[in-house]
Formats: C-alpha cells, structure tokens, sequence
DNA sequence: TTGAAAGCGCTAACAT
DNA sequence: ATGTTAGCGCTTTCAA
C-alpha cells in the first residue's frame, strides 16, 4: 500500500531476474545498481530502482555472499555479562558498524576463555564474516583458531594470531594511572587497588597503570585486592578492608565494585570521603547519583569502538594501503564527591 | 598442530566436495552426515567426520543458506541503549538463541520509533534471518513492514503483523502492581508514580500496573511524574518532588531512575525511606549496594528469554503444531531499605 | 543406505 | 554503458 510493494501472501519473493525484467534490462544491470558501481545510465538506475520498488524486492544476502565471497558483516566475540563497560562498548560498536554499511553478528563467551573464544571465533567464520571484533579478551591460554579475516582486539594486545590484526586501546593504563594520581595528589601516602579477575587484560592494564603512578612518587605498593567485577564482590573487600585504618585510599578497577566496596565501608562505620577516598572505574552515568557521587575514571568506550570499525573496515576493504595511525582517546577522569583529603591523624 | 587442520595460507578453503573425496563417499553423504540427517551408516559417518576433521573442512553458511532457504540464524532489533534493563535482556537472549543452535543477528535501533523498527527489519530480512525478536517496542505509529518469518514480542503485545507472531510477556503489569501494593501495605495514603517516555510498551504496563494497584485500594490516582530511564531524569524528577511534602512514596519504572530520585531527595534534606519510600524496577543487582539499598521489583529476563526463543523456535521449526502454553514468569519484589512506613505526621 | 543431477540468487569475468 | 556466461558451495529432488 504504501511502497506499492504488493504480492500475494503464497506468492514466491522476487529475484533480481524479476526486475530485470520489469526495468527492461540485465540482471548484471540490476546488480550494479544495487552495489552503486559505475556504468550505468541515470535512466537505467532510475528504471531498476523504480521496478525493485514496485515489486518489493529484497537483495537476497545468501546469494551475494556465495557468488562474492564477501558477506559485508562483522562478527563480535562479546565478554558479555550485563555490566556497564562491556554493555556499553557493544552499544557503540553495534552503531560503528552499522554506520559502515555492515550487518553485526555476535557469540557471547560468559567466561572468555581460550576455549570459548576459538568457539566464538568458528561459529563466527562458519557464519561468513569479512572482520572479527574482539573486545577484552582474556589473558591466559592459547586460541587454536586462526581466522583469515581481519581482527580488531579493543583494549588489548592480539591475543592470537589471525592474517591480518589490528589494535584500539581504550587509555586504561593512563586512566588508571590518573585516578591513582588524582587521590596521591590530594595528599594521601598511598592507594590500594580492588583488581578484577586477573585474567583479564582489562584487570591487567589497570593494575600495571595504577603500580606505575605509586611507583613514580616513591609510594609504597600495597597488596591487590581482588574482585570479580560485581558489586558484590567490592562488598566484600570492602568488608574486609574496613578494619584497617591505615587505608584511606583505593581505586577500584569498576563502577560496580566501587559502590560495592562504599556500601561495605559505611556499614562499618567509615566514611566516604572523609576516612576513606575511593575512585571507580568506567564512567557508568547512575555514578553521578549515588551517595557520595563517585568520581570515576570514564572509558572512551564510543571512541574506541568508532576508532576500532573504522580501522578495521579499512583493513578489510583496503588491505594494500595502510590506516591512518588511530589517535589515542582522551583520558578523563570525573571527579566527583568520593575522593578527599586524607584524614588528619593517619594512624 | 592440534586440530590436524593445517593447509597452506594460500590455499582455498576445503569444500564439501574435498571432505567426499577423501571419505570416498559422495557430496550427499557428507551433507547428511553435517546435518544429522538419517540412512547413513556408521562406517560412512565416522569415514566423513575424520575426513572433515584431517581437512580444516568449515561449511559454509551463505552455500547452504541459498540452497535451503534458512539460515539457523535468528535477528534481534534492540532498542539498545546501556542500560540495564535492555543489556540484560540481550544477554540472555543470546544465550538461549545459541543453546537452540541458532546465530544471532543484532540490528539496533536507538529511537525505537516505527521508521527506525521498520529499517531494522529490512536489514534482517536481507541477511536472511528464519525468526526475529522485538524487545519492548514502541507505542505509536505505524510499522510498515510485514515480515514473512515468525516475530516474538518480549514484554509486549504484537507492534505490527507478521506471517505469525507470538509474544511472552516479562509481567510487569503485576510487578508494578506488587511494587505499589507493598508501598501502600506499608501504610502509605498513596503511592506516585515515575514513568518513562510513554511511547515504550513498558511505559504503559508499569503504570496500568501502578493503577490498578491504587485503585483496588481506593487511593487517589496522583498526577505522573516523566522519566527517560535515565538516572538524571529521576534526578530532575527528584528535584521536582522534594519540596512537596504530601509524597511519602515513590514507584520508579526503572532503577537507574529511582538512584536518580533519591539523590535528589536527599540533597534537598527528605530523608529515604523515613520520609519518602521509593521502589525501583528491574532488579539491577547494584542496587543491593546504594544507600539506602533500593526495594526493586526485579524482571525475569532470563526466563522471559529462554521462554520467547523456546516458543520462537517452535514455531520456525514446526509451524503447524502449537507450542505448549508459556508459563507465566513468578513476580518477585526485593524488598530492600529503601521502603518503610510513612512519617507520623502526614501533613 | 547411497548417489547423480539440478538448481538456490547472485556476482565475476569477459564479452560487446 | 550494457549484456552473456559460468560458477560460488551447498541442499534438494529423484533414482538406484
């Protein structure tokens, strides 16, 4: 009715034959309308494009892949836990990739181990996709697969090898470096971290970014914490650390677990900021809200992923020339009411 | 090395045809040996399956697509921003998708107005997919694509026609009733109401919900308060409330909203819950840990997944059958310290 | 239980 | 600027 595209329910869907026919040309006519190639007429365009209209006609995208070898979709290996972070950064890269003019496919890997991943990775090269997206992989084990399409890792080093791999960071060691900065600058002797799995790159950067400021202003390093990600998991550090009053510091590795570890530290009667300043990790909005408001080192998440498609679109469709070098995103640090000057009698 | 798939970087990859000669079978055999298919014997699917392994073999996907007219792939329109709410739902939406063997497609549509659902379903009836699933769309307006593959609408009615549609709902109706009824249980005189955008199906089930809830009590019906989902949005809300001391209790449609609300709250000297009570929704499991730990009314998203793929897989597999009647998900209300009897002195 | 032949709907290579 | 031919790698008949 309203794109004039009428066929009768039992009626087989149209080919690109059918409208070769009505528009009075070549199905290869029709084909290099369809792919916006060059020679071809305005009035032969127009003349497809009207009769592809009429007979509400669809590009079968099995047929393209299999006579092209090329599917013009990209396949993403997601962590995916509901977090934030991960959330996030599948948002924005779900957006970049569309707006390069490709179709998204994802596998999940809850536990993002080598062997997850290289399922991921088959699943993903069965299906056909011309470029893989790999975000925050995990450090540990070897991925038997090697696929023979480009691969973006975002936020870490390649963690296998592929024929062609690029590479987006997201600044977490500067970020990192910067939150554990921010609370040395504010006066305090020295900063504890509340790590995520080990496991993780993520966990990794973070913890090698916050070592680096201790180590630069001579700051002793306390041991890691550790959690998992979770808020709960902060509450039970939290727990764990609210006993001891020589901590006045820490910087979580997560939005999450930093309000996990808060809620676990007033309960035990020390107060944020004043006894104890703590800095979260990602930049997750609702931060802004809770009490006291967390200052929070924010992921470029949007840049990284719009970065990484784009260099990674340009691998697959330019793999001769190089990409213009990726800029770092800017590192940024919101500082909001969880962070004070130490207390005055540091026992 | 492992796997003994090993072949020259330059070579093509290994076709069915290949996986035949070296099992000494025929194509058809090897085919129905890769789809479980009957009336092949033993010697000759052990002979397949070695040869398949020795030679690296992939099937490929878009082949076996254009000649059988199904994908085993099934597309998402997300309605995704980060939040937790839609991200949790994706999550197990893919788990249960990739438990039934099928891949996942995402198209995502940031609006959710009916021109950005209606281009997303384009998008995945190109790629071919064999069922589509519509999370908690829009209200308004008029989608004009009518998908010839089976559509599952999770937490709403059908949004617009299909070859066949089937629904599961997430229960908010009786989740936003629970919520307000524990307020008013509670002692409250009446319970207000913080919405989101009203186009959103889940809009208008929480606040149904919400009603009728009051009036089986006999409550007066106050004015709506407008949200976006957003923690800032129920900040503003927040703001907008505090200097009215009748509101002893608060339902937000969303828990991000609800941290937002009583942050305001609290900044302008109300006290929660002595003062005002506030329920969330969703059941963000952060929300254990912000103060006061925040009384939500958690979504079945996990079942409301498994249960929608179950049903949407029966019906692209068999279509003529009916599927056992979904059962509906429990409602559980968390009940946190975010709630608490009215103040003595209601004003 | 197995195989031979004929497409699926499109694009690539080579005309014209 | 346009058309013709020959596949892409698999599944579907249908026959053996």
């Amino acid at each position: 009715m309203t794109s004039g595209a009428e066929r009768g329910a039992g009626a087989p869907a149209p080919r690109s034959a059918d409208v070769a026919r009505v528009a009075g040309v070549s199905r290869k006519t029709v084909s290099r309308v369809l792919n916006n190639e060059p020679y071809v007429s305005d009035e032969a365009r127009r003349r497809v494009l009207a009769a592809a209209e009429k007979l509400g006609y669809r590009l079968n995208h099995a047929a393209r892949a299999l006579a092209s070898g090329r599917t013009r979709s990209i396949g993403v290996v997601a962590l995916g836990t509901a977090g934030y972070g991960t959330a996030s950064l599948l948002v924005h890269i779900e957006h970049a990739v569309r707006d390069a003019g490709y179709a998204l496919r994802i596998v999940n890997t809850p536990d993002g181990g080598p062997d997850g991943i290289a399922g991921a990775l088959e699943s993903l090269l069965e299906q056909g996709v011309d470029g893989i997206v790999v975000s925050e992989p995990i450090v540990e084990g070897k991925v038997q697969v090697r696929p023979d399409v480009p691969v973006l890792f975002i936020g870490a080093p390649p963690a296998f090898t592929a024929t062609r791999t690029v590479t987006v960071g997201v600044g977490a060691h500067d970020l990192a470096r910067a939150a554990t900065e921010h609370l040395l600058d504010l006066g305090h002797a020295t900063v504890h971290h509340l790590a995520g799995p080990r496991r993780w790159y993520a966990t990794r950067d973070r913890i090698e970014g916050w070592q680096a400021a201790l180590a630069a202003r001579g700051a002793h390093e306390p041991p890691l914490l550790n959690g998992d990600w979770s808020a709960a998991s902060g509450y039970a550090a939290g727990r764990a650390l609210a006993s001891d009053t020589s901590v006045t510091a820490v910087f979580a590795a997560g939005d999450e677990m930093a309000i996990g570890l808060i809620h676990a530290l007033r309960e035990a009667g020390r107060r944020v900021p004043q006894d104890i300043s703590v800095v979260g990790f990602d930049g997750n909005p609702v931060c802004a809200y809770v009490s006291p408001p967390l200052t929070t080192a924010r992921q470029p998440f949007e840049a990284a992923a719009r970065e990484g498609i784009r260099l990674l679109v340009h691998t697959i469709e330019q793999p001769d020339t190089d990409p213009p070098p990726a800029s770092d995103p800017p590192v940024e640090l919101i500082v909001r009411g969880s962070t004070a000057p130490p207390p005055p009698l540091p026992r």
